[in-house]
RNA sequence: GGAGACGUGCCCGAGUGGCCCAAGGGAGCAGUUUGCAAAACUGUAAAGCCGGCGGUUCAAAUCCGCCCGUCUCCU
């Protein structure tokens, strides 16, 4: 039952750690990166090779297609029975990513609250174009208060997700989440499935990290992102899928329809991003209590010891 | 050489005599986060005075003059 956890912001090294770890300690590797999911995305993404993953089995990489877009529930209700298949094997899981709420889906599990159905998500998109948010803070004000008083009012992603769950379940948000927090502070674990878990985070100083991104983004198009992105619009996607929606993509497409009037500008445009998704990160993984955090380039050998003591020690 | 336009914070940009100790946006900084999460949302510092100098006026970023700079057009 060991679970390595390698996390940290984007471009810090997790691919090539897991694939060193994995390689000296066997194992084998999960993602937790929202965007790997999708198979038509390779270059935007730094995804792991084909040749990588030959090399040591990856898993939830490539399993959709961006015209299906996976959230955080079907996420984790894909992978979790896959690390749980992998430990019973014995097997060392390797769960790699920077998508912290995808992580915390597998760790601590999902409200126990239904996808919405697509009647009541039709209702709730004709009630908000035609009305705005005012008549779903109505409905939470009368029907689920707590849910009311924790959204801000411009919240309109959680605050209509409340009412459609109240829509399609007739109970408050609220209770549900209530009943989950309790439990998951009742077993006050790292995950609510009692793996042993070391969990190895990977940082980099902000200036140092900033070159990075500056460098591998400028990697990421001359590697050959434009003409992915080419590609995906001649094989008939719109650039409105979700995931093109994401940190490179995006801007290209920007400057495929001419609202970026450069490579330059749309260099920029991609490397700020970054360092916003790496700021967010930061400050997701900042909470999170139990890892530890390493430099990915100077901790290699305390990295290797750490993790070979955590595996040793118990087996 | 001639004609015109413009010059406001790190960037874009509103303001055309008093309500400007200068709107708004972006970037920056900080944060939230349970079925869109590389998403969505929140909070927040920053112009010693609006290219420079001088003038008009009770009052100028806003009017006038000169200078500097940028851009467009003409010969």
């Amino acid at each position: 039952m060991k679970v390595v956890i390698i996390s940290g912001p984007t471009a810090t090294g997790k691919t090539d750690l897991s694939l060193q770890l994995a390689s000296d300690f066997g194992g084998e590797i999960v993602n937790f990166d929202s965007l790997l999911l999708y198979k038509e995305i390779t270059i935007g993404t730094a995804k792991p090779t084909i040749e990588e993953r030959g090399k040591i089995p990856h898993h939830m990489i490539d399993i959709s297609s961006i015209s299906r877009p996976l959230n955080a529930a079907d996420y984790a209700k894909l992978a979790l029975p896959i690390i749980d298949q992998l430990l019973k094997e014995k097997k060392i899981v390797y769960l790699v990513g920077g998508s912290g709420f995808y992580l915390q889906a597998i760790l601590r599990g999902m409200y126990d609250s239904p996808t919405t159905p697509k009647d009541i998500l039709e209702k709730s998109d004709t009630l908000y174009r035609q009305e705005g948010i005012t008549p779903f803070r109505e409905i939470l004000k009368k029907e689920d208060f707590l849910s009311f008083t924790r959204y801000h009012e411009n919240d309109h992603y959680r605050i209509r997700r409340a009412v459609e769950h109240f829509w399609t379940t007739g109970t408050p948000l609220s209770l549900t989440r209530a009943k989950k927090d309790l439990e998951n502070d009742q077993s006050n674990q790292m995950s609510i499935h009692g793996w042993d878990i070391h969990h190895v985070h990977l940082d980099v100083p902000k200036e140092e990290h900033f070159e990075i991104i500056k460098h591998r983004t400028k990697k990421m198009l001359t590697n050959g992102l434009i003409q992915e992105v080419e590609s995906l619009l001649q094989s008939g996607f719109t650039g409105l899928e979700k995931p093109l929606q994401s940190i490179g993509y995006k801007e290209v497409l920007d400057l495929h329809f001419g609202l970026i009037k450069n490579l330059e500008d749309c260099q920029e445009r991609i490397v700020i991003s970054t360092r916003q998704l790496a700021k967010s990160q930061r400050t997701w993984f900042n909470r999170i209590s139990g890892k530890v955090t390493y430099h990915p380039l100077l901790d290699t050998a305390k990295i290797a010891e750490d993790v070979s003591h955590f595996i040793q020690l118990k087996l």
